[in-house]
DNA sequence: TTCATAAATGTAATAAATACACTTATAATT
DNA sequence: AATTATAAGTGTATTTATTACATTTATGAA
């Protein structure tokens, strides 16, 4: 056996998919756009593209990210691959999903506009084109694994959020309402806030303090985990 | 845009690779086997293969799997993919990572001189092409976190085993001691277990218990999660 | 009968999780 | 200036889970 071996091996297409979830304060949003070739043009879908040979697997996602986003350095990881010879009636295309956080006002009506692209909340998703629907499943029972031992929620608030904000966060990805007593003293009792001497008043007449991180704090519990929930 | 799109994309290999974790009663090990073609030939390897266009990527690795180990039904999940341009000296050659459990015994001696593989504690690893050892590293991680939140971990033990054999398990794969009465408790509490009247004299004069588990409450666990260690 | 060996077992102390309701600050209204 | 409406902010007691720790028991071999 030699080299040669590769030669005669299938070859397939390989894409990347991703699942963007953003936040609005109240519900969980995923961004779909509009898919723009055939099979399933014109129906939801995942915004994805193909892996090219020179790049990258992940480079392949965080160029597809960033064509759609406009951002650089967005919180990505891989979510599972999808291989079913039959799943892409347009070919043999394997994909690997990966689901992304993004503040959802980091995302401009110019992009919607031009990628045709639309956040929907988690519970009330469109049609989508082949197993899209799937990635976003897993993706969701995977968000919530992760926010439990790693602050990578964190991501899909803006830079400086107020307790109940980050609170309703929390109850929108387990789905379920929090004690708001118990959550404020177990976030607090992490130390990866800082208090800040501003405060909120859109939702309330008193306002409410706002918040922002100790990065340095944060990478470590990034790195380590935590045990959040 | 059209069908034809997807025609000008750069197709790519696709490999799998299986990282197969065993269990001697001490040690966690890794199979591993002499790589049979070049680049890397008879450097110790991951078993592995390339996917086929008329099978899916889990299919594969499950053929893989049969194929060195004879067995089906073998626990088995996805790791990662390992996606750079330039990790197969060999061409472009992106590689899906699996992590596999199974009992050590099964495995056949014979197998092991036909496919000329071994078996390696993961502390005394040698030398691996490409990102094997990578892959062999996030595989453990991994495995660490599965077991504590599933059962998974019992496919490593025979059907019948007693607590200390658990135990040690369990202390293999966290790479730390664990107090027996505490370890005993918690286990038994799961209600996962079933007591036999069966004793285990190869260790001690005494002899030990067996245990084999209750399939019916594993199910529920596997898919409900626990909460272990 | 004694000895050596690993198996089996319980309790007290500490830490973490949960359940639960009133007071405070403020802007808007009168 | 006083009142009202609204969400923010805060503490304690109870239950549950985790940890630390040492002696007795069963048995085969000598």
């Amino acid at each position: 056996m030699s080299i040669q071996q590769y030669k005669f091996r299938d070859k397939i297409l390989v894409a990347v998919d991703c699942i963007i979830f953003g936040f609005d304060g109240l519900h969980l949003k995923a961004l779909l756009v509009k898919r723009d070739l055939d099979p399933g043009k014109g129906i939801n879908a995942l915004m994805g593209g193909f892996v090219n040979s020179n790049e990258s697997v992940n480079d392949a996602a965080k160029r597809v990210l960033n064509k759609l986003t406009g951002l650089t350095d967005i919180y990505m990881e891989q979510l599972t691959c999808l291989g079913d010879v039959e799943r892409d009636p347009g070919g043999r295309v394997i994909s690997m999903a990966y689901f992304a956080l993004i503040k959802i006002d980091d995302y401009s009506n110019n992009l919607m506009i031009e990628h045709n692209s639309k956040w929907y909340p988690l519970d009330a998703l469109p049609k989508l084109v082949f197993d899209h629907a799937d990635m976003i499943k897993l993706a969701k029972e995977r968000l919530q694994e992760k926010v439990s031992t790693h602050p990578s929620g964190f991501t899909l608030l803006p830079q400086k959020f107020t307790l109940q904000q980050l609170q309703a966060l929390y109850e929108a990805i387990y789905e379920t309402p929090l004690d708001k007593r118990n959550f404020t003293r177990k976030i607090l009792s992490l130390n990866i806030l800082k208090k800040l001497n501003e405060k909120e008043t859109f939702s309330s007449r008193k306002g409410a303090f706002l918040y922002e991180f100790d990065k340095k704090k944060y990478k470590i519990l990034e790195k380590e985990g935590l045990k959040f929930l």
